[in-house]
DNA sequence: CGAACCCTTGACAGAAATCAACTAAGGTGG
DNA sequence: CCACCTTAGTTGATTTCTGTCAAGGGTTCG
């Protein structure tokens, strides 16, 4: 039933509250899309789904197909992408830990998007049917999953923004910034995937990015192989025009506030 | 509360279910977000809504400001735009009878996107804290709103698929073929819009869709004005190079299918 | 060690944005 | 009713940006 392209030993015992083990569990209990749901809900999912243990470079989902499973990435890392006609682009990077393709599996309609590991990774697949008659039973859950789809489609949005609002260098120095935000304003860090990745997921060919990085240095962020040095802090976010209509809430200004949104599925690069 | 810019009388009536005439009542119960949802539940929300009637041209919603209310669209036409330092490009183009920004009335989140009339338009406005109050305490209605948003989500997936995977020229087919189906797969049909709307629409400046629209005369398509005419469909749909995964399911082969999937809010143009 | 593969760089071609001018259509006000 | 104004659309000339092709350096992995 499920595709192992490698060939290698995937966990699939018969299904049981055993297969998954708990420290797993608790991570995806954890995630919004299970909070505050009735116990039974969460155990009678967790029974019915497949924890898998996954080389790089495996394709767990292509588009088209029908939506047999909810995924959640426990470990590793997931690219999300598209193809059309010999073209491939990607669409967004999931990492752990987050559930993906929610929203087919919720409408039981086909995949939009490819899924294939980029590392080693542990994939946790829930079936949508179990998944979606534990929506239709347990009403916080359906909450849940309304508010995690919501959040999609703005995530979405966002990025379409980008897309069409900001120019190459604009879109570059946005990530970049971004990026540091996440980590609590860093000057410095490293790019959390190849380059070649993050220039299609901005929209763009990765000798456009190499030239547009470089060019950057001018407006104050020197890029060095996969390190980022801001140089010029003011300078450089006067370029990208930070916003949180088309990058999102400011994550240090959130935990100030009092109520933080629901962290969101997919859509994190 | 209501910002009218053009200083027009709007019709903010005491609330009350008389408010909203019945007519307009059965063309928004029909809408699959409040299918089978409890009569009371719907009243309620019947009750608190405004119902305006609007000149073209009105910004009904102003990108960053509180989502106060859900809008659905009873007669008119509704743009939906985003903006950035100066620049402004057409989202989505919204039609009776179809609600808009519901992501924002569900997660109490700013709008990610602004709204003005293309027409005269009569809109409903039903305030998002009743929104959300009624998928608190409606099951079926939680499940519906869900529905949906998987739903919007999905068509702004293909949405940006279309814009990185396809360029201008086969953007334009597509675009057009998609209302060719739309139409019963009509050969000749009129711009639903401007085509300085359509062109930011797909990511594209006036003068590029101009100076494309008359290229596609060499592949199968004439464009005259607003009047459009498929001259050799073959032709043109190997170019469009049509897919469900870019632009959903075929409405015609979808008739004819046992369980058609519940119409979507937004992206439709 | 060799084979991929990523990244970079240069040269070039193609696509798209910009600027400007002009036409046509629609609405306004005299 | 007509003159006027505004705006959408088109077209041409030009510049800017971006993709493509090709080659070379560096790294990883078998």
């Amino acid at each position: 039933m499920i595709i192992n392209q490698m060939g290698d030993i995937s966990n699939l015992e018969s299904e049981g509250s055993d297969t998954v083990p708990n420290r797993i569990q608790d991570d995806v209990r954890a995630l919004y899309l299970f909070r505050d749901i009735a116990e039974v809900t969460f155990q009678s999912l967790m029974r019915a789904s497949y924890d898998q243990s996954l080389p790089q470079q495996v394709t767990l989902i292509r588009e088209g197909a029908p939506a047999d499973f909810l995924h959640i990435v426990v470990e590793g890392m997931v690219e999300l992408f598209a193809t059309s006609s010999g073209r491939e682009v990607t669409m967004a990077v999931v990492r752990p830990v987050s559930t993906f393709i929610l929203a087919a599996s919720i409408r039981d309609a086909p995949y939009l998007m490819s899924a294939r590991t980029l590392q080693r990774s542990r994939i946790l697949l829930i079936p949508s049917a179990d998944l979606r008659a534990a929506v239709a039973s347990d009403s916080q859950f359906a909450m849940n999953a309304m508010q995690e789809l919501a959040g999609c489609y703005r995530s979405m949005v966002r990025h379409t923004k980008n897309l069409k609002l900001r120019n190459t260098r604009e879109r570059i120095a946005a990530y970049l910034l971004r990026q540091s935000r996440l980590l609590g304003g860093a000057a410095g860090f490293s790019l959390p995937v190849e380059k070649r990745l993050l220039a299609s997921y901005m929209g763009m060919t990765p000798e456009n990015l190499s030239r547009a990085l470089k060019s950057l240095a001018a407006d104050g962020c020197k890029i060095d192989g996969q390190r980022v040095i801001i140089t010029d802090r003011a300078r450089f976010e006067s370029l990208a025009e930070l916003s949180p209509m088309l990058d999102g809430p400011d994550p240090v200004a959130e935990q100030a506030g009092v109520s933080l949104p629901p962290p969101i599925a997919e859509l994190q690069i």
